[in-house]
DNA sequence: TGAGCCATATTGCCGCAACATTACGGAAAG
DNA sequence: CTTTCCGTAATGTTGCGGCAATATGGCTCA
């Protein structure tokens, strides 16, 4: 679970993130509206939490953007403005919760939790491609009818790869998806996850194919 | 026996979780309708008691989103309003049962244990996976034809993991099942218990695997 | 066309964190 | 007082995943 927090104070940014780590739950985060949109371009967040008053803006303004470029992405709207009439207005927008601050940090967890579980509840949505099928709800993957056994990292490349079937993917992109924006990597330590994701899904009639200077491309074979 | 108490008034609260504890029903005790909803996707309850007047609504006004997040889920309603019309629009509503203020607790233990009794769709449904079968109802298992001696967090584990069986199921889920929502947790106790029951059900053609940095799953053994 | 370079492939190694197992002790129940 | 349960910690085990060494293959430029 990858989240994408929107968020200008420091202080505040800093107790959500740990204890949304505590939950397990990866943040990347960012403080402005500008680089929110960068960021769900990227495409592996599962939800994005944004305050509501950021320095560029009111974070209303770019919902529909967010929802353009990734249909369906839930979003939770953090907000000093919490009497009802704003509290609709976030909703009308496209929000899909809207929290009032002050908020116990608990319960945004509990949140973000049932909105994780909301898509699961209504269909376990798959994407597949030749004989490749995984499943976007929890990640897991069949290739050829058998269940695939795939590790941490393996599923967050494989996520990505499988949502931009067909269309070749950045190495910076699989990268952030695979670590944080934060995290450095060093080595050819992607290459090597895309080396071992191979060998799982070869038996399928699915391809990574490299693109060179670029990045990986996932598709079926002809 | 976990149940759901959603009760703004934290006196009548207390003492009603007392009394429960003292009759072996675990509670999880949430004050707005808002929680109430969360806690009930989380899917571990066996019954709801509701207060009808909460600081966020009437609770009738959940009950159909009670429903549709768990079907067949017992609820009990509490009120101060007991004239006789009121109490039947409880029942049109989809309450189970509607006990008005003042009650004498022990009525209402006596009407969760009627609840559990009934021949209802969940209530004494059994499932079975491999050779382990797990009795909804009362919490019982058996495997391969011989009664397992379970504790309490055993029982609370295993009712998760059998009802999601084949799924992985989150570390933090399983906590929040064997534990409160509130209850932190320290330590390994979770990895503890899981251990001890897979020696218990080990006999049958039941596995406990555990997905690295996940969480846990049960299935049978090919 | 061939040489050389650079991006990518593949594989083994190994540290470290996650998990497993067991023993112990406190606490509550009977 | 005895027994059972369960949280904790100590110790053992596993396997992910980062790194690097080596191999391969494509592109460029003479």
């Amino acid at each position: 679970m990858r989240i994408l927090l929107v968020e200008d104070e420091v202080d505040l940014a800093k107790a959500l993130i740990s204890a949304l780590e505590r939950h397990d739950i990866l943040v990347d985060h960012v403080t402005t509206l500008e680089m929110a949109l960068e960021a769900v371009e990227s495409g592996v967040h599962s939800i994005a939490v944004l305050d509501r008053k950021l320095p560029d803006g009111d974070s209303l303004t770019i919902i529909p953007r967010i929802r353009k470029i990734q249909t369906g992405l839930p979003i939770i709207v953090l907000s000093a403005l919490g009497a009802p009439e704003q509290r609709i207005e976030g909703l009308e927008t496209g929000a899909d919760d809207y929290l009032a601050k002050p908020f116990v940090v608990d319960e945004l967890v509990a949140r973000i939790r049932a909105l994780m579980r909301r898509p699961a509840m209504i269909a376990d949505m798959a994407v597949t491609v030749g004989q490749l099928t995984f499943n976007l709800g929890d990640g897991s993957a069949m290739a050829g009818g058998e269940p695939l056994t795939l590790t941490r990292r393996e599923v967050l490349a494989l996520e990505v790869l499988v949502k931009r079937a067909g269309r070749t993917v950045a190495r910076s992109v699989l990268e952030e998806a695979v670590y944080g924006f934060d995290d450095e990597i060093a080595s050819n330590t992607l290459d090597a996850h895309i080396s071992r994701l191979r060998r799982k899904i070869a038996p399928g009639q699915v391809e990574i194919h490299s693109i060179r200077g670029i990045g990986y491309l996932l598709k079926a074979t002809a």
